[in-house]
RNA sequence: GCGGAUGUGGUGAAAUUGGUAGACACGCCAGACUUAGGAUCUGGUGCCGAAAGGUGUGUGGGUUCGAGUCCCUCCAUCCGCACCA
């Protein structure tokens, strides 16, 4: 009986499904193990060989850790809602609803051919009423949710109202989008509308008219993280920045936290820098300027405040809100037209252009705290609304932004720190002594820095002062597919919660999943649309709102009551084993832990980072096929040909093509134009250049699972996968790789079975066949702690190799090779269980471990190499030379029954300590 | 510019705490078998050399009996952030 793979792997993805083998038990006394992938956004394009990268790995670790005895959880769901469903809508007037539930069925299609262990009973779709019900439920907690700095935590919203209405603004240290000041009295004479405003002012989810990335094109706002280099990230539209009302996430409070969390989590150093960067913590001090003949001051955050007397002007971003109230009568109409310049200028034109410098004199001037000097004040575009204060003292001497400003517009330039030529170029060492500086004079940069502040606070016109790159997280989306926003507004247009009984906001039905005619978003649309008779917000969330909490849904996820019960939660915990791509490094894993810091204050779970272990998984680049079309012709060249010949290169489908040839018939029948095509072949073959590109349909390189599993089966899909290299690695597809797995897993198949029949022997193992065993099993547990998949395939193929020689069938030897090898090769490894003749699951059987004693039993204190090669390490005296070493190694009995009759290689000799024996 | 990561055969890659560099696999070469196949099996395969031998982990240096591994310098590639004050 061969190796019949495709009925193997649907007998036992069939009895899997039926026995709801891999189904988690919330009421388990083992110790829980949760291993989870990024759940997937259901595209039109179905899954290529990339995508089940990380979810194999997953898998392959969720099937060892059962092994293990843990209770695993290994959920999959779908992230569903977001644009491109919804951009096909717009083009086909099609639901995305209903693409969605297409797109589903065939991702489920396909992963269900791959083999694996995910507990379906579990699923969750993010556009799901009953899952976005909860996504709702949690947005109306943020709203009524205030974050108390004292505490570090986030608070009831009622808390904060009580303490306002005791003591009103005062000593409360809150989290909020403008400090405010006011009494008790104050609060409470203040009318609903009022108190409305200065609660939103506070809140976690909060609505204010702020600056954003507003992307005309797909007609919507965009978070920062949504937005790479000036364009929008899905779909590579430009962005510009616009004032709007707008729903926003107070992320910002949580800044601190997450930077703080990420030295309590196993992440990879890059992925950790990437949040730290985009979090972007600054230390520094806050300095008040005060304005000639005006009662408003400037507030800058600086992280050089020692510099502050070689501050020779200011410089505010032209859309600081005091520009227009300081600008002399005189500067008005060209500081009035510069404004106008930069606010037309989208955000990518501005990143392209940074080194062009411009920028005008508002006719202020600013009153240097110490020295008293006047020092004028202009504005530029260089510095940015969104970022500090929107202001900044320039340093002219100590900062190349300033240095070139200075020296563009002829502003002086001052010296304060000692070491370089300031004339020239701007001095930025973080060190060095103080000159020019009063009472700063003679310190070092450190010391000056301290005192600076020391000073400041004492007169009161600056404090030391952490700032944060991190902007809040702009909530509201302009689009259908989404969840709606649960808010309704009273008649005086305040907002409100909708009650948690009336959850789940369903999002209603329109004619057109396009914006209304006036501009308003597409939920406008829907009739009949209200909330008792009062108006809804008609803005959805963003795409990351359902992916922010979904890994706690699986631990519960038909839970009616709860987003996740308590007893779940304390069970689950969080996630240990977190596989995706690193490109949701300050987007969705980001958010989820914002979230998930959210719920740890308030007490819904008990731990406050959800992700403790990740790993990225590389991509797999497709590997593009060309055939070269000489130019103004229809004659093909073989690629060895082609030489000085001027040819175009064309895409052909990766398909046709095997070993670098081109399958010509295939080729011909593929378009028409290449119907008639002609060819210079090179032995009757046509050779295709070949290149890595981005795996993509564009480019005809698209290797999907399905076929890969047709012609070889899933464990061989797997294996390769696994085979192909570490997986945090980009590697290539290259399918003539695979008949090295399929070799492998026919002659593990083969150790079996004799000519067809299934025949193991009883007979007792002996020391090589146990060594060969003992090797692989030692390699493959070694491996599982580093997740190093792809030596572990090796060390089966070795094992394999050896055991083939061997002539071994032994079932003393196969059984543990089997339970080995069934996380990797499920299907393969439940036939042959079952064949040997046990009746339950290979899945639940304790995995094989280690025995030291059969690896080293006849060369007791002689460490073994991998590779099957062996060295001996022995003390022995430092003078002895090279033959003296090789009769003394003979002598010893232990060796010479070791050494078998094989010549030793090579004798390395050193001295005083060890000696090297190398034999093969 | 700042930060992170990675550099090993024709290719994907191995190499426990520093201890045979290139395991395993692809590809290639030679051979066997055969109903000529994208099948199977055997042997070979870092580079130079007929061989002996030499040489070799991006570059240059250092530590060490011994360095792919540790330290320093430079170079290249990839990723993240970026008028961030």
């Amino acid at each position: 009986m061969d190796y019949h793979f495709s009925e193997i792997e649907k007998k036992w993805q069939q009895r899997w499904r039926e026995d709801k083998t891999y189904s988690a038990s919330n009421d388990s006394k083992d110790p829980k193990y949760y291993v989870l992938d990024m759940f997937p956004y259901p595209s039109g394009a179905g899954l290529h060989v990339g995508h089940p990268l990380g979810y194999i790995a997953s898998d392959i670790y969720a099937r060892f850790k059962r092994h293990k005895g843990f209770n695993v959880l290994h959920p999959m769901g779908y992230d569903a809602f977001g644009l491109p469903a919804e951009q096909y809508a717009i083009q086909t007037g099609q639901h995305p609803a209903i693409t969605t539930e297409q797109n589903i069925a065939r991702y489920r299609e396909q992963l269900d051919k791959i083999g694996f262990s995910f507990d379906w009973d579990r699923q969750v779709k993010t556009c799901d009423p009953e899952y976005y019900r909860w996504t709702q439920w949690i947005f109306i907690q943020l709203f009524d949710s205030w974050y108390d700095r004292s505490q570090d935590q986030a608070r009831p919203i009622k808390d904060l109202i009580e303490y306002f209405e005791k003591n009103g603004s005062q000593g409360i240290r809150a989290a909020c989008s403008e400090v405010m000041d006011f009494s008790a009295e104050e609060w409470n004479a203040m009318d609903e509308i009022r108190q409305s405003e200065v609660l939103l002012n506070y809140r976690l989810a909060y609505r204010s008219e702020s600056m954003v990335n507003w992307c005309p094109e797909l007609g919507t706002v965009l978070a920062n993280d949504e937005v790479k280099d000036g364009v929008s990230e899905r779909g590579g539209y430009p962005v510009v920045q616009k004032k709007m009302m707008q729903w926003s996430l107070r992320i910002s409070a949580y800044a601190q936290r997450l930077l703080d969390g990420l030295e309590r989590i196993d992440w990879t150093e890059s992925l950790k820098e990437s949040q730290r960067n985009w979090i972007g913590r600054s230390e520094g001090a806050s300095i008040h300027f005060a304005i000639k003949d005006h009662d408003d001051q400037i507030e800058v955050f600086s992280t050089r405040p020692d510099t502050i007397f070689g501050a020779t002007f200011m410089v505010l971003a032209p859309e600081h809100e005091l520009v227009r109230a300081i600008t002399t009568p005189e500067q008005r109409d060209s500081v009035e037209k510069y404004i106008d310049q930069t606010s037309r200028r989208s955000e990518r034109d501005r990143m392209a252009d940074t080194k062009t410098v411009t920028g005008v004199f508002t006719g202020a001037y600013a009153k240097h705290p110490f020295s008293g000097k006047d020092i004028p004040i202009w504005i530029a575009d260089y510095v940015l609304a969104g970022y500090g204060t929107g202001a900044v003292m320039a340093v002219p001497g100590h900062d190349s932004r300033d240095h070139a400003f200075a020296q563009n517009f002829g502003l002086p330039i001052v010296e304060v720190v000692a070491g370089g030529n300031v004339q020239e170029e701007a001095f930025e060492a973080k060190e060095g002594e103080m000159v020019n500086s009063d009472f700063l004079n003679g310190m070092q940069v450190k010391e000056a820095i301290a005192e600076t502040i020391r000073r400041m606070e004492e007169m009161g016109i600056g404090t030391g002062r952490i700032n944060y790159r991190l902007r809040d997280a702009v909530f509201g989306r302009q689009r259908y597919w989404g969840e709606p926003i649960p808010i309704w507004y009273d008649g005086k247009g305040i907002p409100h919660p909708v009650k948690e009984e009336n959850l789940p906001v369903i999002l209603p039905e329109v004619d057109k999943y396009l914006p209304t005619e006036d501009g308003e978003p597409p939920l406008a649309r829907a009739v009949d649309w209200n909330y008792n008779g009062f108006e809804r917000e008609t803005t959805t969330m963003p795409g990351w709102a359902g992916s922010s909490w979904y890994f706690l849904r699986y631990m519960d996820p038909h839970n009616e009551k709860e987003f996740v019960s308590r007893k779940a939660e304390e069970y689950w915990k969080n996630v240990d084993l977190y596989i995706g791509g690193s490109e949701h490094a300050t987007g969705h894993l980001l958010y989820a832990r914002f979230w998930q810091k959210f719920f740890f204050d308030r007490g819904w779970v008990t731990m406050d980072e959800p992700f403790q272990k990740l790993i990225n998984q590389g991509m797999i680049q497709g590997m593009s096929a060309f055939a070269h079309r000489k130019k103004g012709s229809n004659t093909f060249i073989s690629y060895h040909l082609v030489g000085d010949q001027e040819t175009t290169p064309i895409h052909v489908d990766v398909s046709m093509v095997h070993n670098d040839q081109l399958d010509l018939e295939a080729f011909k029948a593929w378009r028409e134009e290449f119907g008639k095509a002609e060819f210079i072949t090179d032995n009757g073959v046509v050779h295709v250049s070949r290149e890595v590109e981005k795996m993509s349909k564009s480019k005809f390189n698209v290797v999907t699972p399905d076929a890969v599993i047709e012609e070889h089966g899933a464990d061989a899909l797997r294996m390769y996968e696994m085979f192909l290299g570490p997986i945090e690695q980009s590697k290539p597809w290259n399918t003539q790789g695979l008949s090295g797995v399929t070799g492998f897993l026919r002659k593990f198949w083969r150790l079996s079975h004799r000519e067809g029949d299934f025949i193991v022997s009883d007979e007792v193992p002996n020391e090589k066949e146990l060594k060969a065993l003992h090797t692989c099993i030692k390699k493959v547990n070694e491996d599982m702690k580093n997740f190093s998949f792809n030596t572990s395939v090796s060390a089966f193929m070795i094992c394999t190799n050896e055991l083939t020689d061997l002539k071994c069938n032994k079932r003393s030897i196969i059984e543990p090779l089997v339970i080995l090898l069934s996380p990797f090769a499920p299907h393969m490894a439940e036939e042959l269980w079952e064949k040997l003749g046990h009746l339950d699951s290979v899945t639940r059987q304790p995995y094989p471990t280690h025995e030291e004693k059969h690896l080293v039993e006849s060369t007791k204190n002689y460490p073994v190499s991998f590779n099957g090669k062996v060295r001996f390490q022995i003390a022995l005296p430092a003078d002895m030379g090279k033959e003296d070493v090789e009769a003394s190694v003979m002598a010893d009995e232990r060796t010479a029954k070791y050494l078998d009759g094989k010549q030793i290689r090579k004798v390395i000799v050193v001295p005083g300590r060890i000696v090297n024996i190398v034999i093969g």
